[in-house]
DNA sequence: GTTAGACTTAGAACTATTCTAAGTATTGAC
DNA sequence: GTCAATACTTAGAATAGTTCTAAGTCTAAC
């Protein structure tokens, strides 16, 4: 393998840098600019886009790496994977509580508040303890429905 | 490729045979034979699963045609997909409305019955036209939550 | 300054699924 | 009935997203 130089890491004590520390990580450049690209363009991008875009700030990136970023910061809970059916895993950093919304006509995502009702509401049988749940919604967004 | 003979298709006149018509597919002796399979242990098998069981009575089928089998199903309303994360898709015979519950200790997914109120509580941004919707919750089903 | 171990990288490997091409069965027209 | 058109099945190749591997690089702790 060439003997790539990695850029150096500056001292950091951000946000990033805490939540990265408490879950045993360390701070990166490529970690930061991975977080920065997925909170820069908030449209629940693939690994594959994030890689794209992640490029331009940080050429030699590889897409292992972003692999690896993205599972870090999913790791210390500041971004969530969205996944629809068995497409590519995409990444979201609003860690808010929310459902996404598959529009069927241009692709895009949409995040949905979630009532706070919700969790009340799905009685389940007696016994099963609930750790996550999860909503997600198919159809046509405001957009698209207006044009039909 | 060997000169394999297929099953004759006996005349059928189940509900299967109906509901693949309707959908312009033909009824298969293979697709008789899957179906029942899903049928018959209701445990949200993956096509690899199915397969492995179909082969116990049709020993000559494919995976391919498992999956062929598996697809037409689900194109006439009669199995539904159930994904979680990125894991191999399973499929569902029950048709009812209903919600997955994936345990995390022992991986079973049980059906849970949804409250008929659910899509009212969902509140959705005007001008979106949802048509379909999906809940999924993770956990520890009854007998796991009672050994802890 | 050393050293252990975390991180990055390119490319190989993996897995679930879809595609391809050849053979087989069924349907509909005659 | 025979024949052609087309749907279906099959094995194996191909694909896509992701994870693994091995080598090199960097950092933190001593």
């Amino acid at each position: 393998m060439d003997a790539v130089k990695h850029p150096k890491r500056e001292k950091h004590d951000g946000p990033l840098n805490e939540r990265l520390a408490t879950s045993g990580f360390r701070f990166t450049p490529q970690r930061q600019h991975v977080y920065d690209v997925l909170l820069g363009d908030r449209n629940h991008p693939t690994a594959e886009e994030v890689f794209i875009r992640a490029k331009k700030g940080m050429a030699d990136i590889s897409i292992a790496t972003v692999y690896n970023c993205l599972d870090a910061l999913v790791k210390c809970d500041l971004v969530k994977q969205v996944n629809l059916d068995r497409d590519a895993t995409r990444y979201c950093p609003n860690m808010t509580e929310h459902s996404h919304f598959y529009c069927d006509e241009c692709g895009d995502i949409h995040d949905i508040a979630l009532p706070a009702t919700t969790q009340a509401n799905l009685n389940l049988p007696r016994g099963f303890r609930v750790k996550q749940y999860e909503i997600s919604l198919r159809g046509l967004c405001r957009d698209c429905a207006a044009k039909q």
